[in-house]
DNA sequence: TCTGGGGTCCTAGGACCC
DNA sequence: TCTGGGGTCCTAGGACCC
């Protein structure tokens, strides 16, 4: 709706990203089908892909798919370095960079124009220039708005380019599957599909009344405004997450006391770090315990104000968590614990635990544990700042052998706030 | 031998308030 | 004395995204 407006969103979405990385890094892989990861595919070169592998694909499945798969392990600081230096050359065309995760972004380049020429052309050398000056592919869709463009970039790949031209739009949607709209995935194309739906065309001619009953009112609201081709999103440059939150999948075993305890004992001491590094607090804990057979139960409890200190969110989770587990006493074992922070308060406004107001002090009237608590953890982050975040931390704070992913890619799939990164 | 880790948003029921 | 409507917050679960 509105004005016409010309094509000046892109995106861009670098092709098979770790997998590429790994490829560019050992020329020896190159052409070959490779996958990141062990237990479990992270990422899967396109080679690989042919054959059916797809990341998230346990490692045995992807083993018989491909038999000459070769897996490779991580190089999860280049993955950072390259796609960091990769939104640094974006920005080189357009301060109006949206990162959405480590190898996407859009990009709004209506100001560009006098100085790097049409979208098209600014797109086709962004392409070249990641491809000769970093060494990896990297696929683009420009159109009107930001699906789109996404839409398009789905479409280009891999190492493609597509341009859709805002009088070409619905020519260009109509015949394609649903499944490119961002937000509709397995469950909700198998809804659309028993309806007679799979193209974007007949989503956007499909009536609500017939939508709202199958997919709920946001969800056929949004779906039917981005099959109508009405999107109002602008690209945004700075966000802060509503949540921070670590989980670890554990080989399946018998849930226990200390092993809740141990497992979230770690796993809450990497979120109060990032909580408290972006100056932040949590009023609600989140925790949530898979059993054998994928079944999950979550358990959560909002405090009266907003809390920051480990011991004090570690205690509350592991609450949670065996209450999780003596509601069920017919599961035996766990696979799975994790916990979310939300509830967010940031500087100003931000109330931290203090003596006479914390939780501490509900059960321990005028109990200095509040301020205790803030003081320890700011010292162990200060010195884990300097020393590294092995240097120093709670006796029960340590996954040991259990975790099984590095600690390196934890940190890569942080979202991180503001724009804020690693280079200058 | 059925799956990683970090997120966002929505729904539906219940409590509580006016 | 058996009965209204609206709003907000909390909780549990689920779909989806990268």
């Amino acid at each position: 709706m509105g004005a016409p407006r010309a094509a000046t969103i892109l995106h861009a979405d670098l092709d098979a990203f770790y997998a590429s990385v790994e490829q560019l890094l050992d020329p020896s892989l190159r052409g070959r089908p490779i996958a990141v990861g062990g237990g479990v595919v992270l990422a899967a070169s396109y080679e690989a892909r042919a054959t059916g592998v797809r990341s998230g694909m346990p490692g045995w499945q992807a083993r018989r798919l491909c038999p000459d798969l070769r897996f490779v392990g991580g190089h999860f600081g280049e993955y950072q370095r390259l796609g960091d230096a990769v939104v640094d050359l974006f920005e080189e065309f357009t301060p109006l960079v949206e990162r959405v995760s480590i190898d996407e972004a859009f990009l709004d380049v209506h100001g560009a124009a006098h100085l790097f020429g049409a979208p098209a052309q600014i797109a086709a050398a962004i392409r070249r220039r990641v491809r000769d000056e970093l060494g990896l592919p990297v696929s683009v869709g420009v159109a009107r708005t930001k699906h789109l463009a996404k839409v398009a970039s789905q479409v280009a790949k891999p190492d493609g380019l597509v341009v859709v031209d805002p009088e070409h739009e619905r020519a260009f949607l109509d015949p394609l599957p649903v499944g490119l709209i961002w937000g509709v995935g397995p469950v909700t194309r198998a809804r659309l599909a028993e309806a007679g739906i799979e193209t974007i065309g007949q989503l956007a001619r499909a009536r609500n009344e017939l939508l709202e009953p199958l997919l709920g009112q946001a969800a056929s609201s949004k779906l039917g405004m981005l099959a109508e081709n009405v999107d109002p999103r602008h690209v945004v440059t700075a966000r802060r997450a509503s949540s921070v939150g670590a989980q670890s999948a554990l080989a399946r075993q018998p849930a226990s006391a200390p092993l809740i305890r141990s497992t979230l004992g770690y796993l809450v001491d990497r979120a109060a770090g990032r909580l408290r590094a972006g100056r932040r607090a949590a009023r609600t804990v989140t925790v949530r315990v898979r059993f054998a057979g994928l079944r999950s139960v979550t358990r959560s409890s909002t405090f009266p104000v907003a809390v920051s200190a480990t011991l004090t969110l570690a205690e509350a989770a592991t609450a949670l968590a065996l209450e999780a587990l003596a509601a069920h006493p017919e599961e035996r074992d766990v696979t799975l614990v994790g916990v979310s922070l939300s509830n967010l308060v940031g500087e100003p406004g931000l109330q931290l635990e203090l003596p006479g107001i914390g939780l501490d002090d509900r059960s321990r009237p005028g109990s200095p544990w509040g301020s205790t608590r803030w003081g320890v953890d700011r010292s162990v982050d200060a010195i884990r700042d300097r020393f590294g975040r092995h240097a120093i931390g709670y006796a029960s704070s340590s996954l040991g052998e259990v975790d099984r992913v590095p600690e390196a890619f934890r940190t890569l799939a942080e979202r991180r706030d503001d724009g804020v990164r690693s280079t200058p």
